[in-house]
DNA sequence: TTGAAAGCGCTAACAG
DNA sequence: CTGTTAGCGCTTTCAA
């Protein structure tokens, strides 16, 4: 099958390849008579244009980069779904990198994209992300970048995230409401590249309340699973054990589920326990998990919506955009 | 910045355009010193060509597009890390669509490959899909295809799944082989499109051990959860309630959990639960749900390697492949 | 209202 | 070994 093109649609019906361009626009200058003429052909053939060509030519793309730091994570996941409705709805196209929280990887991603391969870029920055020359930098080749989730703060540009520190506060409000006097806070050891909003949160509430922090305030963990495990396990262990946890990373919610069920501790008579959470199995847990929940699909989709306006609309400046989307928190049992 | 373009290049270094582009192909035809300059300056001045020129004189994208059903759920957002990897690796971009499982959608989808975006296709279709003239005019058009996962029997082009048909033989053998006498397989209504394999594994067990496919065996579930909770519920107030269940659909699993922590049945002394699902909270439910696991990133990663191999290679016949990776079962307390 | 022609930036044949 | 040229398929002036 012989590819379509626009010449052979002018062939067919004795026009030139401007003529039939213009129509398929619907330009004005193109009578109408003309106009039925072409787009019925170009369906009847299934006309389909070349997005290479036109895109040289018009020096557009049609498609966006979203930059992720992973997607196991059932937050990007969701993400996504927002991001990809606006698209489609806008009829673009949506090109997914994956960083795998490796900044070097960010760096050369973002390099490519000088290639005039995307339009605009949706970026969550890698834990590592400190340096951001290579934002700048893409940013004064003149491509509109949106910040959403993992900001960085010294960037310029429009920002769509969720309100983490309060959360964090709330979170340990909640807590110290329940009566918890001795709470923990459990992380990746990696995040500490980027401010961390959500323990500054929680040592607010702490500090308003008066409680001191302790030495095992803050329980750094990794990627070693068997390591996490036994870090928990020593923690929860020793004589001043905490009697409240915030959970800032979905998954540790299942060492710390797996040690209390070791040793015996009671959620929540000996131990309150809270989490930043995605997972609609929360409610099943036993017992059922309070959680923070961000709104990742709102999130996305605010991100998006910012990007095609600051493409739609020249006049739009994205550096006046702030978007921050509250985290829910939903009261369970572990609390 | 005015973009670095090859013409630019050229001029800086005193060469011809054809010689700077042979020279950054490391062609034969260019002698050391000028590629050593030519590269040198390149990189000084980060020269990114422009993807859409080339792409457009060699009729070649860089780019894969997959095509999913949705995103949210954790085997497609894994997949995704599967396919990705593989592509990074290869240097090729990877373009996300969503169907939402609505099969208008999957077929405008295809339809815009023809526009000359995508070099590969790597598809799940939707459960609603069941012609397949938009697939085989993809192939026709010489577009490579690969299925995975939600596979169609009727296309020839290599396919990629799980051995869906036996995990349900083997979850329902491991059912029976803890006594279970009524058991019961749960699932979204709609997925009846395709043929439904693992129903049909639990089938052979069931008859293979003389056990009557009783009617309450296929219990259809909707997307509306109160609608489905309400359903589980009757079905497990009722006398000759099941003993055994097989959760198809992850979700599934919380309404099961909620309704005999309602009804007060015990799990596994009343009810023995299996489910398919690849959360990593499955070891922290209450009790520790049985479940059968999908490599989904394996099947992603699989998929995308002949895909690619059918780009590199001419003669390469995508027909021929057929992958089955196994899914794992992984007993817990729940059975 | 339509057509002709130039050119987006790059590559590949061919010539030198 | 290097340069010249044509052209990928489309859009967009400009001219008719």
């Amino acid at each position: 099958m012989p590819a379509v093109d626009i010449r052979s649609l002018a062939k067919h019906l004795n026009l030139s390849p401007g003529t039939v361009s213009k129509a398929l626009k619907d330009s004005y200058e193109i009578s109408a008579e003309t106009k039925k003429r072409v787009l019925s052909l170009a369906k009847k053939l299934n006309y389909v244009p070349n997005a290479y060509a036109s895109g040289l030519r018009k020096k557009r793309s049609k498609t966006i980069a979203v930059v992720l730091p992973e997607v196991a994570d059932s937050f990007f996941s969701i993400a996504i779904n927002g991001i990809e409705s606006v698209a489609q709805q806008k009829g673009y196209h949506v090109l997914i990198y994956l960083t795998h929280e490796n900044f070097l990887k960010e760096k050369t991603i973002l390099n490519d994209f000088k290639s005039g391969r995307v339009d605009g870029v949706l970026i969550s920055v890698t834990r590592e992300t400190i340096a951001t020359k290579h934002i700048l930098e893409l940013q004064s080749s003149g491509m509109p970048v949106v910040l959403f989730d993992r900001i960085v703060d010294q960037i310029e540009t429009a920002k769509v995230r969720t309100n983490d520190f309060e959360s964090g506060y709330i979170a340990t409000q909640h807590l110290i409401k329940r009566g918890c006097k001795n709470i923990s806070y459990l992380s990746n050891s990696k995040s500490l590249g980027i401010t961390n909003e959500r323990m500054e949160g929680c040592r607010k509430a702490l500090e308003e309340n008066d409680l001191s922090i302790k030495k095992n305030f803050f329980i750094e963990c990794s990627n070693d699973e068997a390591n996490n495990y036994k870090r928990i396990k020593s923690l929860l262990s020793q004589k001043d054990c905490p009697d409240g946890i915030l959970v800032s990373i979905e998954k540790l919610t299942i060492p710390v589920y797996q040690v209390c069920n070791e040793l015996k501790l009671n959620i929540p008579g000996s131990l309150k326990v809270i989490g930043f959470s995605l997972s609609p199995s929360a409610s099943i847990l036993n017992p059922a998990i309070t959680t923070i929940t961000q709104p990742a699909y709102e999130i996305g989709e605010a991100a998006a919506t910012l990007l095609f306006k600051s493409l739609e609309k020249s006049n739009f400046d994205l550096k006046n955009e702030k978007i921050i989307l509250p985290s829910v928190l939903t009261i369970r049992s572990s609390t």
